[in-house]
DNA sequence: ATCGCGTATGTAACCGTTTACATTGCAAAG
DNA sequence: CTTTGCAATGTAAACGGTTACATACGCGAT
């Protein structure tokens, strides 16, 4: 009745073998083949797993160069249930801050043996979800940061087995890791510092509104006036959106005002930028009629004219502490739930507060009180490609 | 004399069944088992690779989500073998152009159903290509960017089947499809514009030796001088490694030569940034002295003091159209191998070069020497977050 | 000689899918 | 009533590894 007639079981493998040659890869059967030894030797070669003589062992190793033989990652991962890849989600990809992120997890990704799966632009909860779904089963962790999305909402679609760590992320009660850097004690350290020169009357350019850093970042300038005893009248805000262009349209809505304030703190350098070209373009003297900071310590920072003075962020630490946290998660050593790392900041003061200094002065006494973590932060920032 | 006995073929089925309930994900198996059905109709039912009765797909789509099944991405791409990931290969990953390079990539890609995979900072050709090997197995095509090492050097570690498509990459014969920006055509235009304004004592700062794009700018330069009959002399050059700080140091460099150029052309944004850093420090006046244009025109470029004059590269639609090759390819229709496309670039025309127009305006006619192909580069730069 | 044991290697189950082919049921055609 | 064909579903091989267990072998102790 067959139409074709099943192959035997002794016949199998040798089909087996002979439709493996067709395909793209080199399998591990072909290889015992040639070396004359079981799949098992191959394998235990290729992985180091257990003894082997050491004649065979180099028969093996000879026909696994000579045939470019490579391990099927897929198959490998069937059977392991690791895939030696974490993923990453990110709201959205700009400028300097997420290339530092990527590269930071990237780097030490590699030097673990993990491989890095992307993704980002996600404008909505939504899309999140949908990402971390359809990455399930491609990755044995995941780095997610939401600014926008807390935890919570995100809870839903993380399989309760998978190892998550979050960034920069709103405080969810998800329990997740979670490190962020010290957005509202760096905003309060530098408007400390601009209210120890003696300004009296502020600008502060906000980031968007739903996002957490600039909410956090809000915060901390807020604290520092408080502090200080100072009205909440004694600043102005505007509402900027973490883009250069916005942080112009502040400033040119600042130097129209009757009495304008004697400093401007932007959420983030970008802004800060953007200032200081209205700035430029409506010929107030910098810092001498008004002093401006920003917040980041992109690279770009210390070329801006004048020199900007900013709240250093390493990005790059951030990003090796979170893999470092993953794969403490993912080795099972999570018992350290729902940690939360805070990494410090430093002030950076330069021209455009009035600071002569040069480069990556300690800021005052009062941004110790930012942190207790110390992470080696002398990082060089080094560019060289195009 | 076997220790334990070997399960029985009749209980071997539901012996793996309860075992994966313990596992991490949901197979399909109970999937099927719980909607009363075989493990192939749910499969049609989640693929749509078949039709279905009405009430059967139901039946398993409400288990499918009571259960919460995502199907396990390592098993399907074993028996498919396809991984729907393509990997990017980058030298390293700065500032804005790497990242809009990602960031074009991974658009399009997610819209295809795709996954990126990444991988940077490789120095050198030997991990370059151990990246390479390791990718095997994990992503149906590879992009890579390369500047340092030409194809040809890849060539060995790359499965022939394994699509590719490569980036920015020097001519190596290779028989896989190239796709770079007009870099040569570019810099010819600027020095062009640049030689039209009058300028007959230029200055040119360079990128890495080794990096291919930084060498087709210097022949664009060198190109443009030949052409307007200049002997070699019109134009000094000094090295740079595409860092603002290279920039700053030939800036300084510049302002102290007993006979000062007129107009300063560095091969990107980020050194030419230095270059007016230097310019401001020593109190020369740009444009009125000394004329500065770059490359690239990174988002900062507008904001610069003066805002810069640039050579646009759409790098976004780089990575869409690189994308694109590359999906072609896997898809089969990689007949047109060795394809190369050249994406036009624009001349940005702003203060820093006496060009007194905001932005975006078209370079002079030369520029239409450029290339053919004509792409929508109207995309507008929107950056919103931290 | 036999036994026991350790070492090196082989055999085959198993991971979770997809899919070719088999099977079943039912309606229309003969 | 039997045959044929089609539609819906089931069965099990196959993907390429890893690894538990089986086996073969050599060697010293009994």
């Amino acid at each position: 009745m067959t139409r074709r007639p099943r192959t035997a079981p002794g016949t199998r493998k040798a089909g087996r073998r002979a439709a493996a040659a067709t395909a793209a890869g080199v399998t591990i059967r072909e290889v015992a083949q040639a070396a004359g030894v079981s799949v098992a030797t191959v394998s235990r070669v290729v992985n180091g797993t257990a003894v082997v003589r050491d004649d065979t062992r180099h028969r093996v190793e000879a026909e696994v160069t000579r045939l470019g033989y490579s391990p099927n990652a897929a198959a490998r991962s069937l059977i392991t249930n690791r895939t030696n890849t974490i993923g990453v989600v990110l709201p959205d990809i700009w400028g300097e801050y997420f290339s530092e992120v990527i590269r930071g997890i990237d780097l030490s990704a590699r030097q673990a043996g993990y491989h890095v799966l992307v993704s980002s632009s996600h404008s909505d909860v939504a899309e999140t979800r949908d990402v971390l779904r359809t990455m399930h089963g491609r990755v044995d962790g995941v780095i997610v940061m939401s600014p926008h999305a807390s935890p919570r909402e995100l809870q839903g679609c993380l399989p309760p087995s998978l190892p998550v760590v979050f960034l920069n992320s709103a405080p969810g009660g998800a329990p997740h890791a979670a490190l962020h850097v010290d957005n509202r004690g760096g905003a309060r350290a530098m408007v400390a510092h601009l209210l120890g020169l003696g300004h009296r009357r502020l600008a502060f350019v906000t980031g968007p509104a739903s996002n957490f850093d600039a909410a956090e970042r809000r915060r901390g300038c807020r604290d520092a006036l408080r502090t200080a005893r100072l009205g909440p009248d004694a600043v102005s805000e505007f509402e900027g959106d973490f883009g250069e262009e916005s942080g112009q349209v502040a400033g040119e809505a600042i130097v129209r005002l009757e009495t304008r304030p004697t400093a401007i703190f932007a959420a983030n350098d970008s802004m800060a930028i953007g200032v200081l070209f209205a700035l430029r373009g409506a010929g107030v003297r910098v810092p001498e009629e008004i002093a401006v900071a920003g917040f980041d310590d992109i690279p770009i920072a210390r070329f801006a004219s004048p020199p900007l003075s900013t709240v250093r962020l390493d990005i790059r630490t951030l990003g090796e502490r979170a893999l470092a946290r993953l794969l403490a998660e993912i080795s099972g050593e999570g018992a350290s739930q729902a940690v939360r790392e805070v990494l410090p900041i430093r002030l950076v003061l330069r021209e455009s507060t009035g600071d002569r200094d040069g480069d990556a002065r300690t800021g005052p006494p009062r941004a110790a009180s930012v942190s207790q973590i110390v992470i080696n932060s002398s990082t060089v920032r080094r560019r060289k490609a195009s």
